[in-house]
DNA sequence: CATATTGCTATTGTCGGACAACCGAATTAG
DNA sequence: CTAATTCGGTTGTCCGACAATAGCAATATG
């Protein structure tokens, strides 16, 4: 048998470009805020004609690490909570998740999520929460837009005040995705509204007394009644999510 | 004052081409696994040049809808766990993550999902994690690199058994996060090793027994104890995470 | 006849050049 | 000195071209 060699890596030109101004971003060489080259000075620091670099700028682009600023040049952006949560739910979304995966997942994080907002949550964001929960609580039992939007927001502000970009990605991804579905669920059940209205009064208030166990278990209880109305709506567990553009 | 109207939204073509695809992909009309025209063809459909059908590609590429098939053909793609997961953690370590709020969410994390592995998970899954097991617990205590990959690999096998794949994605992109540290945790921290093995041969015993409970409660034990090692190792908490590529 | 080799063809990756639209800055007009 | 204009540079898009490659068909070989 004759010697045989590894197929030898040729990776396109673009995807070089791509990789070599990404490698001078994440090391540090070029620091958020701070322009690249325009696009015919890569081409001959590179020796690359301006269609590669071009396709690599695309790369770039859609990977959240550059963006056109003011005068068109490319400037290096970091990727905010809020954009890294709506390109994984879209990703998790075009993946093929399921209702019951998203639930679940909301179930297993949130409780987890409250107990630190009752260790850390300040004035300010409890305030908002306040503010979000009064809103809720003299929305009209038939104004499902407003529940809706309350029961998101509440989700949203609770996230937020938690001083941790990481779970707030996290979290707000999740919100993505369930805040389509949460109409259907409050549309089919009677006194949504009040139950919704009484789990969260019930989560501020452990929060406000820094009851971390009581704020877990109410939150654990509110989703859980959150699931069961989806029973109740009679949707099918294992659907896909839709893809909340 | 003459009537004035709004800048009307100039997109760039290829931008336009890139969600004109993506269009019909989430729309069902493109299936996973059906190949796309030609660049060819696609210039003639949109009515453009190939130069900008192929940066539309790229952003596509970039968001792992499209890849490149056998016979070079362009086929959809639905992105998986693990590359959502890869997308997310890097674009959390660019946009400045720290090692405190990695840890957090762990911490609020992975109780939860402790308490859900012990409902859920399957002898094939629970055999895994006791072949990981029993791999670190005969590691050598100087063995710094079995300890490490095997502390991780019990993160990851307790995630991958979760039949969750938002779970998934998201205790997948923390564990991508933390993975690097570990190493300086439990090279700093004299009996790390005796430490880790037991409290995950404890989440394990609970998990097999299906007490949810225990699960949780070892699993919060365990990260708490991790991230006491981070005090031991003086690593500041607010050091970015760096990218791990 | 079955298999391996060869040549053909379609497609991609890359190149070079071109031009209108657009932005910011320099310059001129008021 | 301010406002309008010009100007140069950059981007977005187009066109055309060519080498490299992969799949496929035709051919040679056993």
């Amino acid at each position: 048998m004759r010697h045989t060699f590894k197929p030898l890596a040729r990776e396109p030109v673009y995807a070089k470009v791509a990789q070599a101004i990404e490698q001078d971003i994440v090391s540090g060489a070029l620091k958020e805020g701070s322009a690249l080259p325009t696009e015919g000075e890569l081409c001959e620091q590179f020796g690359v004609t301006r269609s590669s670099v071009r396709e690599g700028i695309r790369l770039l682009e859609q990977a959240g690490l550059i963006e056109r600023g003011a005068a068109k040049r490319l400037i290096v952006k970091s990727p905010k909570a809020a954009e890294i949560a709506a390109v994984a739910s879209r990703s998790l979304a075009h993946g093929g998740a399921t209702f019951r995966e998203v639930w679940e997942t909301l179930a297993a994080f949130y409780p987890g999520a409250a107990r630190l907002a009752a260790a850390r949550l300040d004035s300010k964001a409890l305030a908002a929460l306040k503010e979000a929960h009064a809103q809720l609580a003299k929305a009209r039992a038939d104004d499902i837009e407003t529940i809706v939007s309350g029961a998101v927001d509440f989700f949203q502000l609770l996230a937020a005040g938690l001083d941790n970009r990481v779970m707030l990605a996290m979290l707000q991804s999740l919100n993505m995705m369930i805040g389509a579905s949460l109409a259907r669920i409050i549309d089919a059940a009677p006194n949504a509204k009040k139950r919704i209205a009484d789990a969260q009064g019930e989560i501020i208030a452990a929060i406000e007394a820094r009851d971390e166990t009581k704020a877990a278990e109410w939150m654990a209880r509110h989703i859980d009644d959150l699931m069961r109305g989806y029973k109740v709506a009679k949707v099918d567990p294992e659907a896909r999510i839709y893809y909340g553009a």
